[in-house]
DNA sequence: CAACCAGGCTACAGTTTTGTGACAACGACC
DNA sequence: GGTCGTTGTCACAAAACTGTAGCCTGGTTG
């Protein structure tokens, strides 16, 4: 689905406003309020991007940016740095504090697209990534079309984006709750059983009989999406 | 609609002077100040043609070339080499920057024109034709006709933009808002649901019975034109 | 083996999104 | 002023999609 951001912001005003400009953007965002709970958010929501102010309570944004880097599963998530004029100190400048690029306030939120769109790309290419291919599934998100072996699938919103996001990240495993977070949004409460079905839905409209499925249940776990092996 | 043509000009004076007399011509310009700047419009506005400085700050106009056409999404899109004299070296000549024409400052805004109709001509025959074909449907730009399996079809000025913007890119679906943006203009306030109304309007005219509805309806999306496959 | 889970699946009622006819406003033209 | 073609909105109907509950199966556990 579309790249997910994990906003750490304390000041209320701008936190919202980067919140509701980035979904307007077309980014699944969810805030942090201070650096403890970045680190967990980042745990839950397996961000794409995360963007953090310099100054933050209790962990400040180096911090948050040392200890995200020193995770395994959140080593190689690209990080932009927002400070205030004056805090632009040697160490953001060099970058040398862990994160990809800074954006000094206060700053236009075009420019901040470009920088955002700039690291993305730089960091993480396949996200950008028009088409996706895996096995016999095609899916083109500029024209929103599913094919598998040359027939047309047709599928919902919520199963598109659904698929969408599995096969951004093939093979790995994503609970339920993961799952809501990143394809349903962070914001919007529903059952967890509720990707069960549209699971299902997926399946259904995805394998025809006689092909393999390719989204592997992982009993107690989650789901995953399996490129052809 | 009207050819996208992406300026990559660090001067401001030309880069205005440019902008104003190519969208006085009939294109839609964009401007980037800098080759990293460019590199991304690109990917965004996907240009029908290029303008590129030969002297550029961060990345230099060649290096742009270069990458553009390393990249799926832009490497057949046209690319004109703006160089002062003196930079006329050898290989801009040759060409094999991988430029598709080159103009010597300072050039003439009637000089410019020519080059650029002389390439999208050569390059890309359907933008510079005024004559777009997809599956059984003729739109003729200058003569202002649209005809499908010989038999005239009479639009309205919108529907008639409208398809001409679809048809300009076919296959990709286009939201609502993006419509209104590139259909109606981005100053004028119109609901998003008027765009249902002419995309109704235009299937009523474009479509006999038996004949396949050439637009798409993508749920929670937009629309799409679909050339016939 | 019985009790239990976790997940597959179906049905359905509620909601959202889209298609469309009607209509009033507007400007061009006569 | 009157006619005509076009346009933007609205309201309503139709269609598509969604979330949940409930039932079922098959494996797990004690």
């Amino acid at each position: 689905m579309n790249p997910q951001v994990l906003v750490v912001e304390d000041e209320d005003a701008l936190a919202t406003l980067l919140q509701y400009n980035l979904e307007k953007e077309g980014y699944t965002v969810a805030v942090a309020r201070d650096g403890e709970e970045a680190l967990i958010q980042a745990e839950e929501s397996t961000p794409d991007l995360v963007l953090v102010d310099w100054m933050l309570p209790k962990v400040s944004g180096i911090e948050v940016c040392r200890r995200l880097r020193g995770r395994q599963e959140t080593a190689n998530v690209p990080i932009i740095m927002l400070t205030a004029r004056g805090e632009e100190t040697d160490r953001v400048r060099g970058l040398d504090t862990g994160a990809d690029d800074y954006v000094v306030k206060p700053f236009s939120m075009t420019e901040l697209f470009a920088r955002i769109r700039a690291v993305l790309r730089r960091i993480r290419p396949g996200l950008a990534e028009d088409v996706i291919e895996a096995g016999d599934i095609t899916m083109d998100r500029v024209a929103h079309r599913v094919r598998r072996a040359d027939r047309e699938i047709h599928l919902g919103p919520t199963e598109f984006r659904l698929l969408d996001y599995l096969m951004q990240h093939p093979g790995r495993v994503f609970s339920r709750e993961q799952l809501l977070d990143a394809v349903w949004g962070s914001d919007v409460y529903v059952e967890a059983r509720t990707v069960d079905v549209h699971v299902g839905r997926l399946r259904k409209a995805l394998n025809n009989k006689e092909e393999r499925d390719p989204i592997r249940t992982v009993r107690s776990a989650g789901y995953a999406f399996d490129v052809n092996a």
